[in-house]
DNA sequence: ACACACTATATGTATATACATGTATTCTAG
DNA sequence: CTAGAATACATGTATATACATATAGTGTGT
């Protein structure tokens, strides 16, 4: 990306582009360092939610991801294609239940590290308090759209 | 999408993809007020940053926007193909000027009311104290991110 | 003037993202 | 139990997004 020299950006007048705008920057930021691991952050993203969740479906993992489910059928081939995630049919059989497999848990604990320096230098250049006020309006935020 | 009744998302551990989320959920809010306007909301930020900058290059627009340059080489491709955009080369033969034309204007106003009413929505849900924490937090999240 | 570094944009390639629609499966009213 | 509604996911299509690399134009030191 051009870098540039020019200062703060100005605020857009559209909240949703300054929201975009910052996922865009800090989605860089995260990036950089899991370069390194060969994931990419919306990939990381994947397995870390599956593996919070534990065994899902589709549709539940597209929910807590605020993801359409039709966009995580495309999202998921490169990461079941390598063997991180599993998918199998349920008792309903519409479904696809999604799991970790070991593989998959042992890229997320080594790509760990690396995220982690992103999310640290984040934490640390934003500062505490700021860091935890984003936390709460996030989720604020997400939870008004999502009702809409 | 598929809609949910589960009541607020739990938060992520990665303050990435929190952002991220917010950004799809808030998209599709001011997607849904658009879609009579035949404008996404990234084309009608292309247009509305436009207007605000006035004539500006293409490498200018893309860090006003924290977009990658290359990346606006095809997202404008569609809007100048419907005349909303003008581009030309400048003295220096290497940059693209792009200007709002009088179309790309008119298109700009005629839309404002349906983004504002997806703004609107958005500032009534989040309240006027969380709506202005907002604008500040996302400035220094996308300033701090910039100069990493 | 020339060689070389530097800059602005374009292209190739890959993933992210959504919506409209199609298909298989499940649920539900009667 | 069955017809039709509802649900879960897949596919077609379009845009968004970035990075590596290519190309063309600019600036600079000698």
């Amino acid at each position: 990306m051009t870098r540039q020299a020019d200062g703060p950006l100005p605020a857009l007048p559209c909240a949703c582009a300054n929201l975009r705008r910052a996922a865009r920057a800090v989605t860089r930021v995260y990036n950089r360092e899991l370069r390194a691991t060969g994931l990419e952050l919306t990939q990381y993203t994947l397995l870390m939610a599956l593996n919070v969740t534990g065994e899902t479906t589709q549709g539940g993992l597209g929910r807590l991801l605020a993801l359409d489910t039709t966009t995580l059928t495309r999202m998921l081939r490169p990461l079941t294609k390598r063997g991180w995630i599993a998918a199998q049919p349920g008792d309903d059989r519409r479904e696809r239940r999604l799991r970790l497999t070991a593989w998959g848990r042992r890229k997320l604990g080594q790509s760990r590290r690396h995220w982690q320096r992103a999310q640290e230098g984040l934490r640390q250049g934003l500062g505490e308090p700021t860091w935890s006020q984003m936390g709460k309006l996030l989720a604020e935020v997400t939870r008004v759209s999502a009702e809409v």
